[in-house]
DNA sequence: TTTGGATAGTGTAAAAATGACACAAAGACT
DNA sequence: AGTCTTTGTGTCATTTTTACACTATCCAAA
């Protein structure tokens, strides 16, 4: 099967995967996709995983978590960056992990290294119970996950920490937000990254000095409060910034 | 061979290697280790490359790294850490390339994902000249460093990104410098990573305020000019601080 | 022993960034 | 008309950053 050193184009390999940290926001707190494994692991670890698959031996990293994710979401060009990788020596081993891995075509005993992604997504942009391949993924509060299969929980920490740095250099939270937004939405979803909480009025100070939104003559309807104005992510001045060697947002 | 699902614990994983980007410091400029493949590809592509190898199904990556460093240096319990994971599909396939990969034991045709690392030594304890294993491994200026065999070149690059943004939060470069060393050798140090002039006077009084520096009461001797006074790292302090929850170093 | 060469070591003032803090304005709903 | 909820705004004190130049110390060579 896989042993032949001339490896079939197509061919899944047995020893690497890939797996992804799907982060969205749902306008209060960071989610994460996770899958239910359903009953089969119930009494030996826990259901929820993250999404993930063996790679193909002709596609590499980057595109194997895009893949990943699109066959899981239907969403392309979506923000996708490297975690790490993770892998100790026969870490899979329980029957029920054998069964699920099973499932995913992997060799039971193989020993698997995980290379794991983030991605950032608009969570409007996939609501699960809409999508025909995964009823059974879902989205998640990362807050109040405890514990995951494999390693999971594990990479899922590694990936948390990853954005909290990666959104102090980049302003790459806007990935996580509708097209139209507003500083209050943006404000919590920094607090909700950074987990600790922002005075407003500095925050604000903050972003705005970076000059990078657009304010769009825009206001939100149909809040039971003063409406916000909707602002934009600006492209364009965002890349004179960064063309300029800018690469400290200081959170 | 590697083919059986039921690994034997020592087997070489054919499908993951762990490459080491180990940088050292000759007080000057930042340096790497290198290894010379030999004439074996002088027509077919770059002479250097990083050092590395294909892991063990029995060990975990951070131990391959370990091992790789060890068994090239000699040295352990060094400073070390994941930079990522590289990989292209069938990236492998000169002719000279299946040649150096066969004596290092892969199958020729094998697609290889390779974990790359970083680490830091002090460049005092390791002279290659001394070293009976690799005659052919030598310490080469980062910068002037222009190709490498392989995807080894892309490793050294995002080896240094990683080290430039974690010295900004912790204070590893002293892993780089001799136990006891001058200011004026760190702050050339942090020039070299940070590839960029940082004024003297500055950089002198954010370093003290960190408060993470035993000035020995000892004093260089031998140099042709006003001998500098003789600083320890004092990791005491340092955990202090990391406790309180320190991460920014700021430069 | 004097002198020149080289690097060590030091302070200040202006500008910018940060952190702490409170109240009026706008719309929805009753 | 009144209440509820969230928006949106400014200032001041403190800290941090940046830019900048001269004297002190040792070695070596004259």
């Amino acid at each position: 099967m896989h042993n032949n050193p001339k490896k079939i184009a197509s061919e899944l390999n047995p020893n690497v995967s890939v797996d992804c940290v799907i982060f969205g926001f749902d306008l209060e707190k960071l989610t994460v996709l996770v899958i239910d494994r359903g009953e089969i692991s119930a009494a030996n670890g826990p259901r929820l995983a993250l999404p993930g698959n063996l790679i193909y031996d002709n596609e590499n990293l980057d595109q194997a978590a895009s893949r990943v994710l699109e066959e899981l979401t239907g969403l392309k060009d979506i923000y996708l960056e490297q975690v790490g990788a993770f892998g100790d020596p026969f870490r899979i081993h329980k029957e029920s992990d054998r069964e699920w891995l099973k499932s995913i075509r992997a060799q039971p005993d193989a020993r698997v290294i995980t290379v794991a992604y983030f991605s950032l997504v608009k969570i409007e942009n996939y609501m699960p119970h809409a999508s025909s391949f995964a009823k059974n993924a879902g989205w998640a509060p990362v807050n109040e996950i405890s514990e995951l299969a494999f390693d999971h929980f594990e990479i899922l920490q590694a990936a948390k920490e990853k954005l909290k740095q990666k959104i102090k250099i980049q302003p790459i939270g806007f990935n996580l937000l509708p097209e139209k937004f507003t500083l209050s939405q943006l404000h919590r979803l920094y607090e909700s990254i950074l987990d600790k909480p922002l005075d407003k009025r500095n925050f604000r100070r903050k972003i705005q000095k970076l000059n990078i939104l657009s304010n769009l003559k825009e206001k939100q309807r149909g809040v039971p409060h003063k409406p916000s104005s909707l602002y934009e992510f600006n492209e364009e001045k965002y890349r004179e910034l960064t063309q300029i060697g800018f690469d400290n947002f200081g959170f």
